[in-house]
DNA sequence: TGCTACAATGATGACGTTTTCATTTTGGGG
DNA sequence: CCCCAAAATGAAAACGTCATCATTGTAGCA
């Protein structure tokens, strides 16, 4: 009967001693409401999809902690995905949120220039909340700032002496990428440095790619005094090259991470590394994404949020000699 | 009409003509099949739900990627959900797997000695296989061995001339934690050593926990001159420890981690690790669920998969002066 | 007491799929 | 050329919930 519904609901409109017996005879009988059932109903599952590149980084880990709490206290469920940097994998994880009717998504894409990606995306029905990417999508966006943490941090180095200093970060396919480069170059420009194309790195966002480009830069004959790494799995590929090559950080080579500061805690020495707020972007994207949810409409509204510069033992000034 | 489920589900009892026509007007009617409808008809979500500790944990990420990659070929949808070790999320998540109907389940509990937990895993309607776990359950179990390889590592230790070893594992409240002790126990006894006690931790499987045992422990005037860390976040901790005590490695002090390869590689010297190929522990999970969501039935069965002690540069002899 | 107004509850249909059953069409053999 | 078997397709019911509508019960007021 429709009663039961209504107990269920707690709504009012049912007497204290009927949703009693109701309440007894559900317990009684082992019942659990059939969310297939409600969801045809009401059109709504209660559940958000949350898209990642990428789970065995720390950075997306805290976003989604911070995100599932939030929701969780809507009544939302937090379906987890990661697409390991794979574009079909992220048109995949679309389909599915399409045909288990998802009520709304957050999205880390891992190329925001793949074409059939961005065009399964524009289709989907439910709001979205995209992280950090610059696509011609309309729906909202978390931004963090990478490009003045950069510049800082290059400034810094080039305050401690530090004239040859590499970075080595994501493809220009994503804006942190894009970003940071354009943070590293303004410094050197800002500092009357020339820039040495070579000492630039973007092609992969992996801990291998990070560990061959350091190996290659810092085997020249000339190498640089500092490598700064954007991006976790990058950040332990230098680290381990540093290792490899049995370099003293920051005697021989000094050393700026990002993002992950599990490992930049446990790693001698600690590592000055920029960091940014995640359990704030992950906050930030599920009230947007809620709201939305709710009915609300509008234009597309865009978020920046800060990144910070956290000077440790790994940066110091460049031995004379390497200068 | 029915025909249109027939395309859909690929029987063979259509005509090419007729499906031809149905695929084209779902292509341009852009038709997305409700899942929803078709739980409620079929009562199947082709949903598994794994349930782990944690998911910082690079382990359980080995494991949830073999384990997805097996019931997606499957036609199953992985959903993952941390518990972040507590009961209370953990039943959560066992409500939540009722509510949505889910096929089935892969499971790694917290803590098997919590009642409530265990009956609510007790009450699942669908099956589920366990990881690593002694319950009362009558469910299907991957074991991983523990004792063996702790065993063999102590004796390699002791063989080197250590004989303070320190371990600091997880709580006795689930199988790893006691058959690490268990393993470390056999090593001393056979070697007929007597076993101090307070070198023996267990109270939580955090890195927080693995720092301030380690800590406390390497601050003794007597210190250990090994210490073997069970289990990922207490090697965390133990690492950190040794670097603020500013110990050298193996120098001062012989370290053994756990399963963590990635930090293992990472971290100067690398370290002894005592691993287990979590793949292997994934797929056979997956598989055993496969079996049971197929409806076969039968007694609860039991795979037990080994571990393997890697020998690297953190453990050697201890310096003579500290024995 | 009788009427109205409102609260509480029962009955019913619709959501989109699958499946079963009935009907129509097709093709082959007598 | 006709009939029957088999293949293809259409029609209809059911899954569990929620929402709408209709009905019953109750209390308040004249």
């Amino acid at each position: 009967m429709g009663t039961v519904s209504r107990v269920a609901a707690k709504l009012n409109t049912v007497s204290p001693e009927t949703r009693h017996r109701v309440e007894q005879a559900m317990r009684t009988l082992g019942y659990v409401p059939n969310i297939a059932a409600r969801t045809m109903r009401t059109n709504r599952t209660k559940i958000v999809g949350l898209l990642l590149p990428d789970l065995a980084n720390t950075v997306f880990l805290l976003l989604a902690k911070a995100a599932e709490r939030l929701l969780g206290s809507e009544g939302y469920t937090l379906f987890l995905y990661s697409s390991e940097r794979s574009p079909t994998r992220e048109i995949e994880f679309l389909e599915l949120a399409s045909r288990y009717r998802m009520d709304g998504l957050i999205v880390s894409l891992s190329d925001e220039t793949n074409q059939s990606v961005v065009e399964a995306l524009s289709k989907m029905e439910c709001p979205i909340v995209l992280l950090d990417r610059d696509t011609p999508i309309r729906a909202d966006v978390v931004f963090s700032e990478h490009a003045e943490a950069m510049q800082r941090v290059t400034a810094h180095l080039i305050e401690l002496g530090h004239r040859r200093i590499a970075l080595i970060t994501a493809p220009l396919g994503i804006r942190p990428g894009r970003e940071r480069v354009l943070g590293y170059r303004a410094a050197l420009r800002d500092a009357g440095l020339s820039i040495d194309e070579t000492l630039i790195g973007h092609d992969y966002q992996t801990s291998k790619y990070g560990f061959s480009k350091a190996l290659e830069m810092l085997r020249r004959p000339v190498p640089p005094t500092a490598v700064i790494a954007g991006g976790d799995e990058i950040f332990y590929g230098v680290l381990r090259a540093a290792r490899q090559l049995n370099l003293a950080i920051p005697g021989d080579v000094s050393i700026v991470g990002a993002d992950n500061r599990m490992l930049s805690d446990v790693v001698t020495p600690m590592i000055t590394i920029i960091d940014r707020d995640m359990e704030q972007v992950g906050d930030t994207a599920a009230d947007m994404l809620i709201r939305r949810m709710n009915g609300q409409g509008g234009e597309p509204v865009h978020v920046h949020l800060p990144s910070e510069v956290i000077l440790r033992n790994s940066t110091a000034k460049p031995r004379p000699d390497l200068v």
